[in-house]
DNA sequence: ATGAAAGCGCTAACAA
DNA sequence: TTGTTAGCGCTTTCAT
């Protein structure tokens, strides 16, 4: 049986309300009283119940963070950014995993809704109109998705798309293909609306394969169709398809880059651990985890529940606003020359192992490579 | 303004008890009431609020687990089976990354305390006193750490590290390589033990270098001085560990495994998708996540706090147990002969490559390559 | 089967 | 500066 307030205040003869504020206000006690009732309760091991308080204050101290699949390393990176800042301001981050599962992911919302002050959701499989329903329980702020009005931290992942493509377009493939991520991956639809509209501007082919399920397992399991399709160039929906598709070649013989190039996207961690090292698109998780626990936190000054409410002016609605950032094509060692090369411009085969480019290829693949960590953005308020 | 518990017994005309049995003992009340106040509560869009409910029941539904390190690809596989066990019982896990910080993993654990009704400490970073102390306000499960009689889910590594260490020796290196860990890591402690007394009992040399950052960052940093220290073979502390070794030595023009072998520890996903595939011990994460959420939800049945209290009988203290999980070797290509190959047994270079070895080698080798999930877990009660 | 009342642990007006 | 009082949203005796 744990310690409670009016222990601490029974054994230190005061009231609980010395008590509580010896906690939520210490500078409204004597510092006598203080410092007899912060000895009392060190020594009975009292803990202030923080459900307790969230209860009354409205304010839990804690954000949630839902991402689809912990095992993907392209979240880790941003949660580990949204938990620095979150620590920053004295919140705490809850992290859940849905598995890929819209059901689970709802239900993960409604069971922790109560339990943090808003909650961060990531890359979500829901249906919009889930989506807004909950919104209405709790302050969601949506990455890498726009529903309706909420506040979202998105990623210029088109510019992404267009640039790969481009790329390989530049070093001489005709024949392209899109690896398709899941259904009801908002991600998915701008990579392929932008590969697709990149490529019939550059009079190249591309087909789309999938749906596949977004890991390298996934990958591993389309590399023979891959290989039978007689395409050069393949962009996948991200690293993980990617480096599944690099080992999947690699088994079935087929060289890359020589015979086949492969461009990821997400630039994680395991990108420059495969051999051959991915080219790939670098998207800012790290600002990414920031921008949405800022534009939450700041969203936050209008509590809910709790006490204060009273007649509190003129509708505080939460912020709504987006904020866009850029992306980066790396190339690295998984693209190489195709078999349209033209004769404008050569390089030498091996050229883009490279990551400082001297030739600074098309206009598009003109990014500063030193600048990893893109975390400039374009922030536009809706209203 | 969420609605409450209030707003719909109004709206449907019956008292706030009502509409919570309705929630929480439906079949304590009148099947046309029920639907009555499910309609209402229903076009109120009203939710029972869980930390509300928790105050009262002493239990709120959540587990907690808390690892070191989310982007440590060890990690997910073991959240994952935790979640997917918890969610069979209706329970919701929190996850939170502590950033191998003992100090954040304290706080953590206070923050989560009373949100959840009890954590699971994996491979914590935490000193025993401070666990120990925080054991009394909370229920923990300790994964990979033995810390007073507390209930624990252990891996048997030095079995692992033998095996590791036989497995280099019977292929000819007699000058070996540890890789250490963090400090204040119990795994790291007993890996490194059973490391040099299998060693010291086959007569070969082993040096620890280290404490490493357990990273593939960690890796590349200490590959230089792998190379100069004139041993063979190195059994590192984890998986990123060896692979961030790995991609190091080949910077460095180092061969593996022609020149130095290396070997892991976890199996991670990781171990599979570089080149040379890792050769590595496996550990079994997921019967761990599954088997700490069980010691957990077992000893749970005592609900601290609550009304239900009263005299329950003869001081139901948690069940103090421990689960001790078996390890695999998995010789994948990482490993080659040394320069001490005995002609005892000739095996043709590369035979490693092979994960089907038809000569089974030393019997400490001979596992059945086939079994990965060994979750066969011998369970020796303390008390 | 339902209502009345008490209270989980805590905070926040308001007095004193 | 401290105590008094009310109550956050909910469950659970105990009556009825």
């Amino acid at each position: 049986m744990p310690t409670t307030i009016r222990d601490v205040a029974r054994a230190s003869g005061v009231h609980v309300s010395t008590v509580s504020r010896t906690f939520s206000a210490p500078h409204l006690v004597n510092p006598e009283t203080r410092s007899r009732v912060l000895a009392t309760a060190e020594s009975m091991g009292y803990r202030p119940n923080r459900a307790a308080r969230a209860l009354i204050t409205g304010r839990t101290g804690n954000v949630g963070l839902i991402v689809a699949d912990i095992a993907n390393p392209y979240f880790p990176p941003m949660i580990k950014a949204a938990e620095s800042q979150a620590r920053q301001r004295d919140y705490h981050v809850f992290v859940a995993d849905t598995d890929e599962d819209p059901v689970v992911e709802e239900e993960l919302v409604q069971a922790m809704a109560k339990q943090v002050d808003g909650i961060l959701l990531c890359s979500p499989r829901m249906a919009n109109s889930a989506i807004e329903r909950l919104a209405r329980e709790v302050p969601l702020v949506m990455v890498n998705r726009v529903v309706a009005d909420l506040p979202a931290v998105l990623m210029d992942v088109a510019q992404g798309a267009r640039s790969a493509i481009e790329h390989l377009v530049a070093l001489g493939h005709r024949d392209l293909l899109y690896l398709s991520g899941p259904r009801g991956s908002w991600t998915n639809r701008e990579l392929r609306r932008a590969a697709l509209s990149t490529a019939r501007a550059h009079g190249a082919r591309l087909d789309v394969v999938g749906p596949n399920p977004p890991t390298t397992t996934g990958g591993v399991a389309v590399a023979a169709r891959v290989r039978d399709s007689g395409a050069t160039g393949v962009l996948a929906y991200n690293d993980l398809l990617a480096v599944g598709l690099l080992t999947g070649l690699h088994g079935l013989g087929v060289r890359v880059p020589e015979e086949i190039s492969v461009v990821g996207i997400d630039d994680t961690a395991l990108s420059t651990l495969v051999r051959p090292a991915l080219t790939t698109v670098a998207t800012p998780t790290v600002a990414a985890g920031r921008a949405a626990v800022d534009m939450l936190l700041r969203q936050d000054l209008h509590p809910r529940g709790g006490r204060t409410s009273a007649a509190d002016g003129p509708e505080t609605r939460p912020t709504s606003a987006q904020v866009i950032l850029q992306t980066t094509l790396i190339p690295r060692d998984s693209t190489g020359p195709g078999p349209h090369r033209t004769a404008v411009r050569r390089t030498p085969p091996g050229r883009q192992r490279s990551a400082d480019l001297t030739d600074p290829g098309p206009a598009d693949e003109r990014q500063p490579p030193a600048q990893r960590d893109n975390s400039r953005l374009a922030s536009s308020a809706k209203e």
